[in-house]
DNA sequence: GTATAAAGTTAGACAAGTAAAACAAAATAG
DNA sequence: CTATTTTGTTTTACTTGTCTAACTTTATAC
């Protein structure tokens, strides 16, 4: 059994993996926000029980049983946050620091019964997939909005930040999972976006946003 | 802040003060399956952080505002167990467990939620009673059932131990809170009981049971 | 009322997880 | 291609929570 601090690791390893292909000891360390000695030492700790490939001055890899283990807490993770969003009615900015909490907790029944009561959902209320009951995670094609061009009529399936700042941004501009999104032009100097969707006028959004919204062509 | 540890040293002792009276040292070592020198130490620490009397070879005592504390993961640990009962569907055998861990959680807007939409319950599916915001509990005058007599109709109210076994048992017989019960005789040897209730034939309780069974006296 | 047992404390040690300081390797900038 | 910066590692040390062994105090049994 992993203690909580090595599901942490095993967890950052994995979403950087993710995010960033390729992830080195000063990612991990800055990520924890853990000096890189204690990392280094971790990693070779986690080496010791098959989670991580370590070699010294190479970039860090997770086992297939690393991921595996770091893929059934993002289950536990994301299984929480649809069922503080979907069954208690949380807000989708206020799940993050909750369910950081609740993924370690120790109990197969508890999490077999929110999936259960959630209808095995598929994905989270940020639109990131669930991992299955052995760690499998099947990702969506998804394109950044960042990558549309004028013209393009999208559908928001999911987002990349899930900071309550971040999130509360989208709120107050109602930008929520599911909206259609016409991208009206894309400004050359800074990307930043003017969209229209629902019934508002145009909005322009900066790159930065763009680059954390990830949609699906509108199939017609 | 209290660390985790700390929590459950704060919880044990509440608990025992409740159960026995008078804490000793050894009894929180028993309880918390730690040896004494460490809870001597952690003793120490707790008074230092104003939440236990310590005195060398004295009984162990929380401060007011150590009750306070104590009291309030109480409440967070009933709350869950409530919640995993009423909303999730769990048995109240399977709770404890889960409620263990959950009562760990830093976040006062999840209890308050779950206590929202539990209707701000009062009492656990124990029966136990719930601290409310402040770390009040008001404890219901119960009756011990190994206290009544032969002819006594009671009410079941709580129970005292919340292991799985036990429960289960309870599970087994039929016996669950709200349910009456009439004391058809009581053995003087071994302080044993034969009850009615419900449709059920007579039934035989040993005093162990008994005693860990409250009930209040059937008004008219 | 002393002898023995039980309970409690002190002292020293260890494991997990952390960081600071010093050193080594790799990457980068001229 | 060397000099410098960045990244990574090793060594040492600290904190929290735990234990064992040795000792002290309190309780209990004749």
């Amino acid at each position: 059994m992993n203690s909580l601090v090595e599901e942490n690791y095993l967890k950052a390893l994995f979403n950087l993996s993710i995010e960033n292909g390729q992830v080195n000891v000063n990612d991990l360390s800055q990520r924890l926000e853990i000096k890189m000695p204690t990392v280094t030492s971790m990693m070779k700790k986690l080496a010791g029980k098959g989670l991580v490939h370590y070699e010294s001055y190479k970039p860090l890899r997770l086992t297939e049983q690393g991921k595996i283990e770091a893929a059934l807490i993002i289950r536990k993770h994301r299984l929480t946050e649809m069922f503080l969003v979907e069954k208690m009615g949380f807000g989708w900015e206020q799940v993050h620091d909750i369910a950081e909490q609740i993924e370690h907790i120790h109990s197969d029944l508890f999490f077999a019964k929110m999936d259960e009561l959630l209808g095995f959902p598929k994905s989270d209320p940020h639109g990131s997939p669930i991992p299955d009951r052995n760690g499998n995670v099947t990702w969506k094609e998804f394109k950044k909005l960042s990558d549309c061009l004028a013209g393009d009529r999208v559908r928001l399936e999911a987002v990349i930040n899930t900071s309550e700042e971040f999130l509360k941004f989208l709120n107050n501009r109602e930008l929520s999972l599911g909206l259609e999104v016409q991208v009206v032009s894309v400004e050359p100097f800074d990307h930043s976006m003017v969209v229209k969707y629902a019934n508002r006028a145009a909005e322009t959004l900066s790159h930065t946003v763009c680059e954390r919204l990830l949609v699906v062509e509108k199939t017609k």
